[in-house]
RNA sequence: GGGCCAUUAGCUCAGCUGGCUAGAGCGCUACGUUGACAUCGUAGAGGUCAGUGGUUCAAGUCCACUAUGGCCCACCA
């Protein structure tokens, strides 16, 4: 097989995906073994509207790590896609495409033919995200793939429904709601963003009834609400306003009569201490007004516009209201000051409009009951959240819960399971039921179902469940629930996770001792920032498509960058080049197995230590054993960062810089018993680390392992479904790493000396070294290291002792001394120069070790070791601080 | 008003339960077309670990406070 001297990605991604498609590769056990236990992931199902942004990319790519590790492991692996109906920003979307292509609005074209619009739209557009998460490399069990407004999910929403309303745990009633003007629908407290914006505080002055010339001045944001206020509250404790407490004002304009409250909730330092109760328009104001039983006005229509209590306003939109409204006050002369002001506004997620709070019938559930397993959950252990922190963020949203509006007046999602009868009393029902047919408790005629939907969360938070089946006990629901990972971003913690514990609890009637929680560990991914660390955002411009990426660098250039440069919880900042590091890596990896394959010819693939005898082998299959060992504990833990940065440091700078280099003069020698022992050391460790690398790079690692095999001439499967490596604790050697060590620091210490001189053409040098073990001489001297090798490989003259020689510099490694004879043309004053500085930091160095060594306490409580590790330390400086002395000396 | 997170090289970040002369990648400088790789190699320059105080034999690491930046929660009109 010939393979390109660069890592072409486009040429391989789209065959291997499509060969792991052809081998069913993705999809778990039909027979379901009873040796291989199942791990399942269920995706955050991403909108069905949406296209893949940097978050979606690193999430899958953490999933897709975590299911190809755990496969390789041998679990039945599962990881379940899907999408969301994603009620509000769907129907919005086809809402402005019908508009702006057919001038209708869906007013006009009628519910039922709206929402046929809306899956049509929802057919051909619908698994654009999906197919963007096969470019990553995902491997999903495509033929499970669900959604969220599907029968049989919809099935799901219903009985759940049901269920909690024969549990009483939904009701439905006329509540302050968040109602979003533009879509004209109530929005969850979840779905509302405080946005600080800048506005003016209005000080409106209302006469004291009876009291001719006396006025009491309220300070408010929103002077058109002033139609509605049914009183005045003030602090108890205020003096000021002490003596008017139960008196009647005069509301201004509308003359009607309103009383002065006392309230604890009044800030007396706010305003003038005295604040206008709104309880139509004001969460706060609906609180003291319930508390005061103070009458409820609502001034606004559902479009925000004012209704016939405004009076003269009516008709007019909130902003054109304001103005005409102090207008007339200042006329009056009731309007004392205008100030500005900086508050938070409450802004709709969805419309990006303010907020209205607006007294209307909804539905809710009662989440107080529902929040305590998944509460339990996470303090026995059912639940671990990582990383800890969000833990807090979790709990702190369950313990002060509030109930959760879940009738949406929208088209787009699932229909509300309550029909009426003509007195208007509710009926759920798991089954449609039929206009005119009997109500089953009063016995009239049922007249209407009712037109709300409900909220996407009611459905999203069946999904681990409903996903497989659920309410049928079905196989796949038995098999692969409860799921064991949930990876998503930190913004849905309460949208999404929270609700999806409480939900398993409360519907498949898992008790939290059972530790039968929907997912065993939730996993909250960095958040992807742009370069100069803020938000990706559509509307700031400054996203980054993953797809320009996988189209640039290739998939697992993205995926193994992506991971590299994330580590657990903390957000990451990202500009397309740092997407290179991926790259040159693939690139890597690449010419290493190009050059291993041309060296290899029918080796086996599992050669062990026991019958490896030179130093380097030893060496490489101990770092082996180790960073196997490293990389599974990471991935066990979801320390992606770890696992990934091992693995980086592994192959490039074990096995690319040392191994390869050294052995490459054994490997010229044909047929010898080295040569032979080298090759099959090569095609161990290729083997391997193509095994460990597969869940972070699985289309090239898949590419190199059918060319592998090829070169061996063995039958391979895919590497998909090959096993993950077992570290091999007997190769672990820490012998043969100090060694190696050693050799690697003469080669540096040849290196620094021949560079620092700066020896320009490929003047022979001899070099001396002097005592080293035997082992290590033989490496030296048989090192095919390239820059060293050329320089010096002729003259190379390993000494068992020695004086130094005319005209030499030298260094020390490993307590040896290293002789680099000068060049005729040596910069003497640089060199100089850069003695000198080198003294000045080990004298300085060696005082501290000294002044460590002599610490009384240290060699008392210091472990032995790292005691013990300061002594030789201290002894090496000594002695290379006497060989930079007799350098400066000898020049 | 509460809470969380960051602050280490020019840039982006590692540094686990305190203990080698504080590391990596990019960028920069010098040299190198050496049969895997110029998407490479070798060497080098560059850091009073945000500040102050404390605990300790020992602090980048633990504690407290301060400063700066960011995020989340909260009914101050």
């Amino acid at each position: 097989m010939e393979l390109e001297s660069r890592y072409d990605p486009h040429a391989h991604e789209s065959d291997v995906y499509d060969q792991w498609m052809a081998a069913d590769a993705f999809t778990p056990s039909p027979d379901k073994p009873e040796g291989r236990e199942p791990f399942v992931i269920m995706i955050p199902p991403p909108n069905v509207t949406g296209v893949l942004h940097m978050g979606h990319a690193l999430n899958g790519t953490l999933q897709d790590v975590t299911i190809r590790y755990q496969r390789m492991r041998g679990r039945d692996a599962l990881w379940l896609p899907g999408t969301d109906h994603a009620g509000i920003a769907t129907q919005a979307v086809v809402e402005k495409k019908l508009y702006a292509e057919e001038k209708l609005t869906r007013q006009e074209l009628g519910r039922e033919a709206f929402v046929e619009k809306i899956w049509e739209w929802k057919e051909t557009h619908g698994n654009k995200i999906l197919e963007q998460y096969r470019r990553l490399g995902s491997s999903c069990d495509w033929s499970r793939t669900r959604f969220t407004l599907e029968p049989d999910l919809s099935r799901a929403v219903r009985e759940a429904f049901v269920r909690l309303w024969e549990r009483d745990l939904i009701y439905r009633g006329a509540r302050l709601v968040n109602w979003d003007c533009v879509l004209q629908t109530a929005v969850s407290d979840d779905e509302v963003e405080m946005v600080k914006t800048k506005s003016k505080l209005h000080y409106l002055k209302y006469p004291v009834k009876g009291e001719e010339g006396r006025f009491v001045t309220v300070a408010t944001t929103r002077p058109e609400t002033m139609v509605g206020d049914t009183g005045v509250a003030v602090n108890p404790t205020d003096e000021r306003y002490a003596d008017l407490v139960g008196k009647q004002l005069v509301l201004p304009i509308v003359d009607r009569d309103i009383p002065v409250v006392a309230d604890d909730t009044v800030d007396p330092a706010f305003g003038t201490g005295a604040v206008k109760v709104t309880p139509g328009h004001d969460p706060a104001d609906y609180e003291r007004g319930a508390r005061h039983n103070l009458p409820l006005i609502n001034v606004l229509n559902k479009d925000g516009t004012m209704n016939d209590e405004a009076g003269p306003f009516a008709g007019m939109p909130r902003e054109k209201a304001r103005k005409a409204l102090c207008e007339r006050l200042d006329e009056l002369g009731m309007l004392d000051k205008i100030e500005d002001y900086v508050h938070n506004v409450p802004i709709s997620d969805r419309s990006k409009s303010a907020i209205e709070p607006l007294v209307s019938e909804q539905w809710f559930v009662k989440m107080k009951p529902l929040a305590e397993p998944a509460i339990a959950a996470v303090h026995n252990g059912a639940l671990t959240i990582r990383p800890p922190r969000w833990k807090k963020v979790y709990l702190d949203w369950l313990e002060n819960v509030h109930d959760w509006c879940i009738s949406r007046q929208l088209w787009w999602g699932h229909r509300i399971p309550v029909w009426y009868d003509e007195d208007g009393t509710p009926y759920a029902s798991r089954d449609d039921v039929e206009i005119g047919s009997p109500h089953p408790e009063t016995g009239k005629p049922i007249v209407r179902q009712d037109p709300d939907v409900l909220d996407t969360w009611a459905s999203s938070w069946l999904w681990p469940f409903a996903t497989l089946g659920w309410p049928d006990q079905t196989p796949d629901l038995e098999r692969f629930y409860p799921t064991h990972f949930l990876s998503t971003a930190r913004e849905i913690i309460y949208l999404w996770v929270a609700r999806m514990v409480m939900a398993g609890y409360a519907l498949l009637d898992h008790l939290p001792e059972d530790k039968r929680c929907p997912f065993s560990t939730c996993f909250i991914h960095a958040t992807v920032l742009d370069a100069k660390g803020k938000r990706m955002s559509k509307s700031a411009g400054n996203g980054i498509d993953p797809l320009d990426l996988i189209e640039e660098f290739g998939a697992d250039a993205v995926r193994l960058s992506l991971v590299l440069l994330t580590r657990e919880g903390q957000d990451v900042k990202l500009a397309p080049d740092r997407i290179e590091m991926g790259k040159r890596f693939t690139n890597k990896v690449w010419n290493a197995a190009r050059f291993v394959f041309s060296n290899l010819e029918g080796e086996r693939t599992d050669v062990t230590a026991a019958s490896a005898t030179a130093l380097e082998d030893r060496w490489i299959l101990s770092r082996l054993a180790n960073v196997t060992q490293e990389v599974t504990a990471a991935l066990e833990e979801y320390r992606f960062n770890d696992g990934a940065t091992a693995l980086y440091r592994f192959v490039w700078n074990d096995f690319c810089d040392w191994y390869l280099e050294l052995v490459k003069s054994r490997l010229g020698e044909g047929d010898s018993e080295g040569a032979r022992a080298a090759r099959g050391v090569l095609a161990r460790v290729l083997a391997d680390s193509l095994r460990l690398l597969h869940p972070f790079t699985p289309f090239q690692t898949e590419v190199l392992w059918k060319a592998l095999h090829a070169q061996l001439g063995a039958e391979a499967g895919l590497l998909i479904r090959d096993p993950w490596p077992e570290a091999d604790a007997a190769a672990i050697d820490s012998g043969a790493e100090a060694d190696i060590g050693v050799v690697q620091e003469l080669v540096g210490a040849v290196r620094s000396v021949r560079a620092l001189t700066m020896i320009a053409d490929r003047r022979p040098l001899s070099v001396q070294v002097v005592a080293p073990a035997e082992d290590t001489r033989r490496v030296l001297a048989d090192s095919h290291e390239r820059a060293l090798a050329l320089a010096f490989l002729e003259e190379l003259d390993v000494v068992a002792s020695g004086e130094r020689p005319p005209s030499s510099a030298v260094s020390v490694a490993g307590g040896m001394e290293v002789f680099v004879r000068l060049g005729d043309d040596v910069d003497l004053d640089r060199l100089r120069d850069t003695l000198e500085k080198r003294t000045a930091k080990l004298e300085k160095a060696i005082q501290g070790s000294e002044k460590k060594l002599e610490n009384k306490g240290f060699l008392e409580r210091a472990d032995p070791d790292v005691v013990q590790t300061e002594r030789d330390r201290l002894g090496e400086m000594r002695v290379e601080i006497e060989l930079l002395a007799r350098n400066r000396a000898g020049l």
